[in-house]
RNA sequence: UGGGCCGUCGUCUAAUGGUAGGACCCUGGCCUUUGACGCCAGUAGUGGAGGUUCGAGCCCUCCCGGCCCAGCCA
């Protein structure tokens, strides 16, 4: 039989490097390589690129540098260099030595021009920030060409040394590539190479006074690196014919460039510039506050590794603009965590119930399984004794049909531990609930009645002797909107800010392992969600807990109705 | 309105010109010491009109809709 002759099925990138190697071109090499510019931190949309790029040489036994895009040293530090490093690598991607910096190339990038110059493919022009762009048309119109478009290649290797040497002021020369100002296609409408930048770089320092622009810089990056396979997204699509055309003028080996739909996510936004915004607004505490969509925001979360490469594996990778449902990505942690994050009691809105019929002074260790889904993980103990804290949401004095946690006289399991029934609900002067009084079962103990006898709710408890009180913060999506970037009326993001996408709780009942609980450590609450040690703000016996995502809830749906 | 790109279930994503499949979401049900997980089932799609063809999601034409480009940003 055939059947289990797996029928994969490539993305059209992979597609086309399997192609590749068939054929035999690059001699089967595949060289990829993932190029953030360091001017923020890296976020869930640069995951599908660096998973795309890393992931692919893996597979195909090939290489992917990481290289930074440094061309522009007024927005980049190497505050971002460090931090993205630290991403990549935590996404569990390698790159050996090969870890390159566009700035490594502007001495190449600087002979590079001098060829253009020479070969009367690149003239130094005079005109005004302001001129440039009235030369340049509109989408409709032609452009006009520069008045100083025909300097003669002497004359435009003296003015553009001169430019080299710091003999001018920003912004009174630029160096542009003789293309065509009448081109449909903007970037071909002599686009400007060089640009007069006196300004520290944070590699090279006041070494140079001027600094290529991307569009000079990427395409020959990727060329020096002799990238086989040059992934971008779709927005650079119209720049290839630009690309091409310095590696054709430069005669240097030629990568090829294809595209892929950058990711969008719904309720949150991934525009560097906005996350920017938000963080100095601050929206957020920072670019690592959990709301946020960055990766290191999403590892401060409790997001693992292998949740957001699942995640970036199940999205696929088109030409198609699309909106993943950020359901999507909640499915991949939750998919993960399920399988690897220890148990563990919590309750985190706090009912205190009393058993009446318990002795005043005992203390029981319970038998509790610390993942289900793998038995290796083994069991701990948990203390029951006469005070115990449950989560008010399971219990209501009025419960509607379907509900069936505890309420007046209905019996409930305490998970690993005792069936209870209700047998008094106490309140305060104003009618809230303050306390429960309960009877036990001491037949039931560790869950089972000898006499078969079902219950249909589990409740999570902790005993209050025992408990731990920490500060628990229950994160949730930081807009309210699918779309909060594109209002039809036109309000900005900053309207459609969650209110709600922080609560943090301090009156918290935790069973007492979790005093040892480490900084960094992915746990389950069980019927709760899972919850990560906030690597920051934990300190020794004082774990503070961050949500990671919920459990799916049927119960809050039905409750809803 | 110049140039480039893209239209498949609600959302993503598959389908040598040959039965439109999967995932997420949602809805039922089973299971359950987590209303979780798991399992089973269900709902639901080729933007439109022509054309080629025995046969079109796929090829051709036109139309409609969406995205990107007028930085000395990347």
């Amino acid at each position: 039989m055939e059947q289990d002759r797996e029928k994969k099925s490539l993305d059209f990138i992979r597609t086309i490097i399997e192609e590749d190697i068939k054929n035999g071109k690059h001699g089967g090499r595949v060289a990829t390589r993932f190029p953030p510019e360091p001017n923020g931190y890296l976020h869930i949309g640069h995951a599908k690129s660096i998973c795309l790029n890393f992931g692919a040489a893996r597979e195909y036994g090939g290489t992917c540098n990481l290289r930074f895009d440094d061309t522009n040293p007024t927005k980049e530090d190497t505050e971002y260099v460090q931090s993205i490093i630290k991403d990549v690598r935590w996404l569990g991607f390698e790159w050996d030595d090969r870890l390159y910096y566009t700035s490594d190339y502007f001495g190449q990038l600087y002979e590079y021009a001098i060829k253009l110059i020479e070969n009367g493919k690149a003239y130094v022009d005079s005109l005004t920030t302001e001129e440039i762009r009235e030369y340049r048309g509109t989408l409709s119109e032609p452009g006009r060409e520069s008045p100083y478009r025909d300097r003669s290649p002497e004359e435009n290797l003296e003015l553009f040394r001169g430019m080299k040497e710091g003999k001018f002021g920003e912004g009174e020369h630029v160096l542009r590539a003789k293309v065509d100002m009448t081109s449909g296609n903007l970037n071909m409408r002599d686009p400007v190479m060089y640009r007069i930048l006196k300004q520290h770089h944070h590699r090279t320092g006041d070494e140079w006074s001027i600094y290529p622009m991307y569009d000079f810089a990427h395409g020959q990056s990727d060329s020096i690196e002799e990238i086989t396979h040059s992934l971008c997204t779709l927005e650079f699509e119209d720049h290839r014919p630009l690309y091409d055309w310095f590696i054709n003028a430069l005669e240097i080996y030629p990568p090829r460039q294809i595209e892929f739909a950058k990711l969008k996510l719904s309720y949150t936004l991934l525009s560097k510039r906005k996350l920017m915004q938000l963080v100095s607004e601050g929206h957020v505490t920072g670019w690592d506050d959990p709301r946020m969509p960055t990766i290191s925001a999403l590892r401060r979360r409790g997001y693992t590794p292998g949740s957001i490469r699942n995640f970036c594996d199940t999205i696929g990778v088109t030409k198609q603009d699309s909106t993943i449902d950020a359901s999507l990505l909640e499915h991949s942690v939750r998919d993960d965590l399920n399988k690897t994050a220890s148990r563990v009691m919590a309750v985190l809105n706090p009912l205190k119930v009393v058993i009446t019929n318990y002795p005043d002074d005992t203390t029981e260790e319970m038998d509790a399984i610390n993942n289900p889904e793998d038995e290796s993980m083994g069991t701990r103990k948990v203390p029951f004794s006469k005070e115990l804290y449950i989560e008010r949401d399971d219990f209501m004095e009025d419960p509607p049909k379907k509900f069936f946690r505890l309420a007046p006289g209905r019996e409930v399991r305490l998970r690993y531990a005792y069936f209870i029934t209700c047998t008094e609900v106490i309140k305060d002067d104003e009618g809230n609930v303050t306390e429960l009084r309960c009877t036990y079962d001491p037949e039931t103990k560790g869950g089972n009645s000898p006499d078969g006898r079902k219950v249909k709710a589990t409740l999570h408890w902790v005993s209050a002797r025992h408990s731990l009180s920490a500060e628990v913060r229950l994160y949730d999506r930081l807009f309210t909107e699918a779309e909060p970037e594109s209002d039809k009326e036109g309000r900005p993001f900053t309207d459609f800010l969650n209110p709600d996408s922080l609560t943090v709780l301090s009156n918290t009942k935790l069973e007492p392992s979790l005093r040892e609980a480490k900084p960094g450590v992915n746990y389950q609450f069980e019927r709760l969600g899972y919850f990560y040690t906030d690597p920051e703000d934990s300190a020794q016996g004082k774990p503070v807990f961050n949500r990671t995502v919920t459990l799916r809830d049927t119960w809050a749906k039905v409750r809803q109705k």
